[in-house]
DNA sequence: GTCTATATTCCGATAGAC
DNA sequence: GTCTATCGGAATATAGAC
């Protein structure tokens, strides 16, 4: 509970904090209450329902960060240097926010149309410009043939999927939370010398 | 609802679709019976309480996935053709099953511990003497140095990932089921390669 | 705006007839 | 074993005083 903040600065930062940890259906609107400081009440009069705040804390963490995710593709850097800009700074964030991933794929996965159309609207993510400076290089011989799609989806993987299934990979590698953050720093270079090596000539 | 099973095991069948759908927090009793075509009550005469069925669900589910992943792992072919066969298996099972990883991801993180502890018991699982064989071959000169534990998160993330993200991966390419589906098939070899490249000397 | 108290709906679980 | 009916509690939402 944060006193110096408006009323609905606290509960939108504590709906944020509850509904990331336990999801839709697992919160409680009495557990962002007593996060926040206030009582249930005070809650539907700055939020008419769970519904509407769920998806006020949805559609602000979804737009955090799925945009992020092409925002570097479209810099105006090499292939390389994309990749390796990309490692650095989307393992750095999900790293700080573990439980956004998994949220947001859990509930994409519960409302695959309702909401990806929320996020980015009709069209679709902007990839083509990335898509096409990949056949660009690959012409000018800088890097191996390869499918575009298949190279966004590979980094993405390795960035993304060590996080979602961090306690299996703590049990399996027997790392603490420090341990698995020290691990996930070393994927940086790990993954981007991976995906690099696989395309240049 | 399958009139030919018994009623045990037609409530068995409808609760983990309905589990799998849904969660553990999403899913209601009378969904359960509905699916299974019976009443509620006779949920609570066959198990007790939602949450003994779900644990039966979990568990059964839980055990028929996480240890395949381990159990390639252990045959005695090459590092090579484990590898292979790992992305060959894996994948088909994967794209049969899409609900299970987000289903297991999402109740592990939910109970870390209690879930873990009875799915592998006391035992990490097994990966030890795969860590074993690549510091072999590593020593025989067939493959690169390389470190076991990454290797093994690699072949992971590339394999579950995109399935785990697959409304947000058929949005970006513009694919339907059918065409995500050809590119998983595809992906079997995308993957072994782009690993297999990445370690031989 | 914020609170207490209460209405309302939903859902897991049980009682009891057949 | 299976059903209908119902209980009891929990959770969302509202009413109304301050």
């Amino acid at each position: 509970m944060q006193k110096d903040l408006s009323t609905e600065e606290r509960i939108l930062s504590a709906a944020q904090k509850v509904f990331l940890a336990k999801g839709m259906d697992g919160a409680r609107m009495q557990d962002i209450a007593d996060e926040a400081g206030i009582n249930k009440a005070l809650l539907h009069y700055y939020f008419r329902s769970k519904d509407k705040l769920f998806e006020e804390i949805f559609l602000k963490v979804a737009a955090s960060f799925l945009p992020k995710i092409f925002q570097v593709l479209n810099t105006d850097s090499s292939v390389f240097g994309k990749i390796e800009s990309f490692c650095d700074e989307y393992i750095s964030q999900i790293v700080k926010t573990p439980y956004v991933p998994i949220f947001i794929l859990n509930e994409i996965n519960r409302q695959p149309k309702t909401f990806l159309k929320k996020v980015f609207g009709s069209n679709k993510p902007p990839v083509e410009k990335f898509f096409k400076q990949i056949s660009e290089e690959v012409q000018a011989g800088i890097i191996k043939p390869v499918e575009p799609f298949h190279l966004l989806i590979n980094v993405l993987s390795l960035c993304v999927f060590p996080v979602l299934a961090s306690p299996l990979i703590q049990l399996v590698g027997g790392l603490n939370n420090e341990q698995f953050n020290q691990m996930m720093e070393r994927r940086k270079k790990e993954v981007s010398q991976l995906i690099i090596n696989s395309i240049k000539t």
